[in-house]
DNA sequence: TCAAAAATAGAATTGAAATTCTAAATTTAT
DNA sequence: ATAAATTTAGAATTTCAATTCTATTTTTGA
């Protein structure tokens, strides 16, 4: 966009550091675990200071979200419409830039998983809808892949919205489980690598 | 086990009357979410009375998790051990079994499944702590069921318990894909056989 | 039948945490 | 250099909901 004045910048990086501390407190202890407090100390912005930056903990929880958020598809929109590649090397490049995300950004995907399947989170509810909208508008591309990929003889017809579906819960499984295990980075890319080979190949021999 | 006093038949009437009430109460509103009133009002008996037979929301829920849980694993067990089918069939029969307690029980799964990637779960942690035993226990089953398939040359070789990862993670995607879609129960069959399908064969053509 | 026990209904208490407020310190602009 | 503006630090307020309590009604058992 425009040019920041200095101030303005400077209430950038303030507001970023606030977003960063907070994503910290909330991956640990969850949306409606984390309080104020904490975020505060975690920041070392004083409570009330927090609130010139954001009008209370679920704006936060959102703008931290969302802005995460559009960060992984600016990751995807260049692999899922690279004309050159074929739909399963899109596929394939999608799985890794996602294992990528997932690996540089292990906090954050404990939020975004947790809030995907979450509950609690219509207590939420612009955060929530916004989350799945951003999310559906993901699995939507995703689908055109695998229709895209069904009409040039790429993948077997299935629905591709199922498809897509079980594409990304595939990911997410995997994401998860790769979190709870503590793997590291070599680890976490094997298992992605065989969730993308059983989902190509199958498991029958 | 022993014979039950009609005293504390009744007792127990009345208190899988609450927990059905306070599943409604959960599967909408969360765990958080979900007030004790709103249990009370639900149930139709008093807040007072409820104390009687819990004591307190977290242990509502955990009973509520655990003892539909352990249903669930009842269904499982005998078709993950029956000898005269094949690995392929067992797991076949799982999917299926899968689906049914899913389209039997859809407000508890939305609960069970929620609680899986519940981060907000730390701050009870007993209730999760119990609820990922249980479902480590049910990865850790389908697990042996993978690796028999593997030695029988029924699957291919990949690590079973990535295996169990990715096809409990398929049927928690696919039912919670059900659930926000809606879908009636035909559909829901379609979906978990689309997905049985892809996981068997995979999409490559 | 009727005293004791249990259940009902919901009001009062308590505790936790979000939000607001205030006074002191610091920074900024003139 | 200094008055005005901003930020800091954390204390006070407010809100919300879990839990406990009390008075009343109903049920039970002798």
């Amino acid at each position: 966009m425009a040019e920041l004045s200095r101030k303005e910048r400077e209430t950038e990086r303030k507001r970023n550091e606030i977003l960063l501390a907070a994503m910290s407190v909330f991956a640990q202890k969850g949306f409606r675990g984390a309080t104020m407090a904490e975020i505060s100390q975690a920041s070392e912005y004083p409570l009330g200071s927090i609130y010139k930056f954001f009008s209370g903990k679920e704006i936060i929880y959102h703008d931290l979200v969302m802005e995460k958020g559009v960060a992984l598809r600016e990751l995807l929109l260049p692999v899922l419409n690279h004309r050159e590649w074929s739909p399963k090397q899109r596929l394939h490049e999608c799985m890794r830039a996602n294992a990528r995300f997932f690996k540089d950004n292990r906090e954050f995907i404990r939020i975004y998983i947790a809030e995907r399947n979450n509950i609690d989170a219509v207590l939420v509810p612009n955060l929530n809808r916004n989350i799945n909208r951003m999310h559906d508008k993901l699995l939507s591309l995703y689908g055109g892949l695998f229709q895209e990929g069904i009409d040039t003889g790429d993948f077997k017809p299935h629905p591709s919205q199922d498809m897509a579906m079980l594409f990304s819960g595939m990911l997410h499984a995997t994401a998860w489980y790769c979190l709870a295990q503590e793997d590291d980075d070599d680890q976490l890319e094997r298992r992605f690598e065989t969730a993308f080979t059983i989902f190509s190949d199958g498991i029958d021999p």
